[in-house]
DNA sequence: AAACTATGTCAATAGTGCTGACATATTTTT
DNA sequence: AAAAATATGTCAGCACTATTGACATAGTTT
């Protein structure tokens, strides 16, 4: 047996009167199992896994992004994006384009097979938020998307606002137009 | 290669357009990525990962619950929970008492060190809470709390409400008290 | 005594992440 | 033109978490 094993049982629950906020803890910790197992299913039948969601998420979001690029919005290594985005290529969700600037660059974009999947993830999640919202108004639609922004890593915030909110464009600094 | 490869790359991003929350979908995801990540760094430090966290925040809000009670509120599969409980149990953070009623359960307790840990665990999480929180009336965090419970699948929801919220007892039905 | 239950354990597999090393093509710097 | 740096791809190996299926043991219920 390891080192400081069998002391005595403690037979009280820890609670909010621990200073720590539990209940939003374990509300988020919930909320975010269930929000994941919607698209988890439809993952099942492709044989994909959550990490592939995020790829073609993103891709569809940020259409012709590189490589690099999307290892930074993931912070994952090459290595583990490598195996995901190689099925997501060769299963025709995902095509190369080799970057026009910089030939050593891939740009990255959904087919329309991978737009229609990417949609079909995205469709119960934003199902899931739409009925949670039942009865807010846009001022508690406001305090809810404020709380979650602040929950993010002050440096990440950015990334977020890169991201397109209605018909424009791509990414920051960039600009492909539309098509 | 395999069927269906290749098409034409698609060069508009999805948008609020196609009838999606993709701000709420996207915030919820960065926000849970860095939720967890300070946990994770503590955690590492013991050799133990998210499962670990999980299952020892658990014993220690729900002091004395059986084996088959925490695969129920952590929804995985016995076989997925022994290798983690036996370490927690064998690095003495979690002690097994047999049950006094059917001597074939093993109700899960903390001991002081694994109480220590959770609370550990809990406090950067409960602080980023707090700092997000930063400007917030109480009706803001009720508006929050309402949407991440509603967010949860209704048939789950029974599992929140049956944690202590203070100074309170155990487990919905049984009653161990505190000592 | 037989059947059921709670737990533990063994073996095999899958998905996702990591590190380190190295190859190739291309661009930039010297 | 040669050297250095960059973007990407790939190989090999490892760790953690989760899965399913099978089986063993102890204890409880019928």
């Amino acid at each position: 047996m390891a080192e400081g094993a069998a002391t005595k049982p403690i037979r009280t629950a820890i609670t909010s009167d621990d200073g720590i906020d539990l209940s939003i803890i374990e509300l988020f910790f919930f909320a975010y199992r269930d929000f994941t197992s919607d698209p988890d299913q439809i993952l099942a039948d492709y044989g994909f896994g959550r990490a592939h969601h995020r790829v073609l998420h993103f891709v569809n979001r940020m259409p012709g992004l590189t490589v690099a690029e999307l290892l930074d919005v993931l912070k994952i290594t090459k290595q583990s994006l490598a195996r995901v985005l190689k099925q997501l290529i060769d299963t025709g969700h995902i095509i190369q384009v080799q970057g026009p600037r910089d030939r050593r660059q891939r740009e990255l974009y959904p087919t329309a097979k991978g737009r229609a999947l990417a949609l079909a993830l995205a469709r119960p999640q934003s199902r899931r938020i739409h009925d949670a919202l039942e009865g807010a108004n846009a001022e508690d639609r406001s305090v809810i998307e404020r709380f979650l922004k602040a929950m993010v890593n002050p440096e990440l915030r950015a990334q977020i606002d890169d991201l397109p909110a209605d018909s424009a464009g791509r990414i920051p600094g960039k600009s492909h137009g539309d098509q």
